[in-house]
RNA sequence: UGUCCGAUGGUGUAACGGUAGCACUGCAGAUUUUGAUUCUGCCUGCCCAGGUUCGAAUCCUGGUCGGACAACCA
């Protein structure tokens, strides 16, 4: 986690500023509470791919832990056997470690503790306090009353401790069917708290666990099972997301059941991560995935870390949002431009530069002497002194981006156009002296002379021309796919649909573009994940899925920040 | 017609009874061999009504608006 302390935090390092956790965390410390300790603790259940919202909560538990000099858990809610699977309990803990942190020792798994607390729920029977229900599931809802109107007991609710003991000892033993019988908690069916109408706390799952096997044919539920996973491994500080803010109550009842000495996790809830025209929903993410309407999981336009990670984006960058977009309860929607200005910014500084034509136009230069090449030195990153040069052949063919030329330039387009002078960069001032153009009226070549005393470098070369455009020899230019990806959908809110819509009515049907694009030579054993910057078009990485051994394959990660084509638009 | 939570520029986020600040976005300009970066400047804000106070974004009361909650999901 070194990489860390090296970086400015740039609310936090601010003077005096807390957020409202950190306020509550040093209350605590300054109040004596849980010996001034902070463990906190990350818990995905593992049944998908994190997001870039659960990268707000890992830097946040991870961060706090860092900063009041704690640590911090990493632990999977496995507790429904049916959604979960080993493949998202592997990814977990990569997209964990490839954002730069550290959990503390061996990752944590709520199965660990089914022994313990089954053993608990066995005690809330012995004091009355839980009971087995044999009403079906749509029994149990018609009962549960709406948040207006109160609920109505089960028939079994009094049914004898010692009835409802042996019941869930026969329930573990397997003796039952799926949904024959529920252990339930005996609370407050009158509770205007839902979550406090004699919830669940076991059902009846035959199925296998990517864990125990079948060593259980019982599972307990989320509320069950989290502040009692928080209680066992010392959590302070039990972090979540507001919807679980109606639960804190039932969260500190069972506490109440089990809770021995001072000891005691507490549940602080905030508002968690939305971003404009991305979808967060694990199950709708899911749907891209199984519809194949995305490349899998980690395609570069999903909003999952691992998608991110494909196309370009820096673990400093990420933290960096997370930071920036800071920790509160008031629902918010985060504009997805402040995570590609985080992107640029960390890219900016890392990204070597090189030049890539992805719409060529080709360009003669008609003076210049023919078979001659010449290796131009180019700077590979000019605001970084250790970056170095490198040479660029040039030739008397080149390519040049298409939007470059302009044969009949508004006032203030300063590329190339009939006459006109540009600086190739690198390389020479060079003036347009001939369009030529096919049968079909298309310009086919732009024919320019060069002035030999303008190369870069050079002493005459401090004339001064308005425009500078990129380029590359076509001799020695590579041919390479270059993906070109685009936000997957064209709504800010994606999911906000009109009646008989879907969110799939919003995708943007030109979200990837493979194109060929040609490339300086330099570029030739780029390995997978290596970035740079394609000068004056954007950032672009060697994509991990598609590049071959000197055949890269390239992302657009994303654009660089472009007032002038915006402008005429 | 319940319980809980929230409300500050376009978007986020500060202020802890004493000048409403910061970032992103947008706009304008300077510099620039990337129309990038960098640097300047500008535009926009305390949900409403009462009350307490010398003084309220902040405390109190009452509204209004928004969100979460009725899986044997997490």
């Amino acid at each position: 986690m070194s990489t860390l302390s090296s970086e400015k935090d740039t609310n936090a390092a601010a003077d005096n500023y807390r957020n409202f956790i950190e306020e509550i965390i040093e209350q605590e410390i300054a109040d004596g509470k849980n010996e001034k300790r902070v463990l906190t603790r990350f818990p995905p259940e593992p049944n998908g791919y994190l997001h870039i919202g659960h990268a707000k909560s890992i830097c946040l538990n991870f961060g706090l832990a860092k900063k009041y000099k704690g640590l911090c858990n990493l632990r999977f809610d496995d507790t429904n056997p049916t959604k979960e699977d080993v493949e998202y309990v592997d990814s977990i803990m990569e997209d964990v470690k490839w954002l730069g942190f550290e959990w503390n020792e061996e990752p944590r798994y709520a199965s660990d503790y089914f022994e313990q607390i089954y053993q608990w729920s066995e005690m809330l029977i012995n004091k009355g306090l839980a009971y087995v229900c044999e009403m079906t599931a749509e029994e149990i809802s018609a009962s549960r009353g709406t948040p207006t109107i109160p609920g109505k007991a089960s028939p079994w609710r009094n049914r004898p401790s010692a009835e409802s003991l042996d019941l869930f000892h026969r329930m573990r033993a397997g003796e039952f069917p799926d949904g024959k019988y529920l252990l339930r908690a005996k609370i407050d069916m009158g509770s205007p708290n839902m979550h406090m109408r004699d919830p669940a706390l076991y059902r009846i799952r035959h199925a296998h666990h990517h864990r125990t096997g079948n060593k259980w044919c019982i599972y307990p539920m989320y509320d069950w099972a989290h502040g009692q996973s928080d209680y066992i491994e010392g959590i302070t500080h039990s972090i979540c997301t507001l919807e679980f803010e109606v639960h804190r109550t039932l969260y500190d009842w069972f506490l109440d059941q089990i809770v021995e000495g001072n000891y005691r996790p507490r549940q602080i809830e905030f508002a968690r991560l939305n971003l404009t025209y991305t979808l967060m929903s694990k199950r709708l993410l899911q749907d891209l995935v199984q519809c194949q309407i995305v490349d899998g999981w980690n395609d570069p336009r999903m909003p999952t870390i691992s998608g991110l990670r494909r196309r370009g984006y820096t673990p400093e960058s990420i933290r960096n949002f997370a930071e920036r977009v800071g920790v509160a309860k008031r629902e918010n929607v985060i504009n997805v431009a402040l995570l590609e200005f985080c992107l640029r910014e960390d890219l900016n500084k890392k990204a070597p530069r090189v030049m890539a034509v992805l719409d060529p136009l080709k360009l003669v230069i008609t003076n210049y002497p023919e078979g001659k090449t010449e290796y131009m030195i180019a700077e590979n990153n000019q605001d970084d002194e250790h970056a170095g040069t490198r040479e660029m052949p040039f030739s008397r063919e080149i390519y040049i981006e298409r939007d470059d030329f302009m044969e009949n330039p508004s006032k203030k387009f300063f590329r190339l156009c009939p006459g006109g002078e540009v600086r190739l960069k690198n390389a020479y001032i060079i003036k347009c002296e001939e369009v030529i153009k096919d049968a079909a009226g298309n310009i086919s070549e732009v024919h320019c002379s060069y002035d030999v005393n303008t190369r870069s470098g050079s002493e005459n070369s401090n004339k001064k021309v308005k425009g500078t455009l990129h380029w590359v020899s076509i001799p020695q230019a590579l041919s390479m796919e270059v993906r070109l990806y685009d936000r997957l959908f064209m709504d800010e809110d994606p999911a906000d649909v009109e009646e008989g819509k879907t969110y799939l009515d919003n995708l943007n049907p030109n979200s990837i573009r493979i194109i060929n694009a040609f490339i300086e030579p330099s570029v030739k054993n780029a390995k997978a994940g290596d970035i740079f910057q394609f000068q004056r078009l954007g950032y672009f990485c060697v994509d991990s899925k598609y590049s071959k051994e000197g055949k890269p394959v390239f992302n657009r990660t994303v654009t660089l920040k472009d007032h002038w084509t915006k402008k005429n638009e």
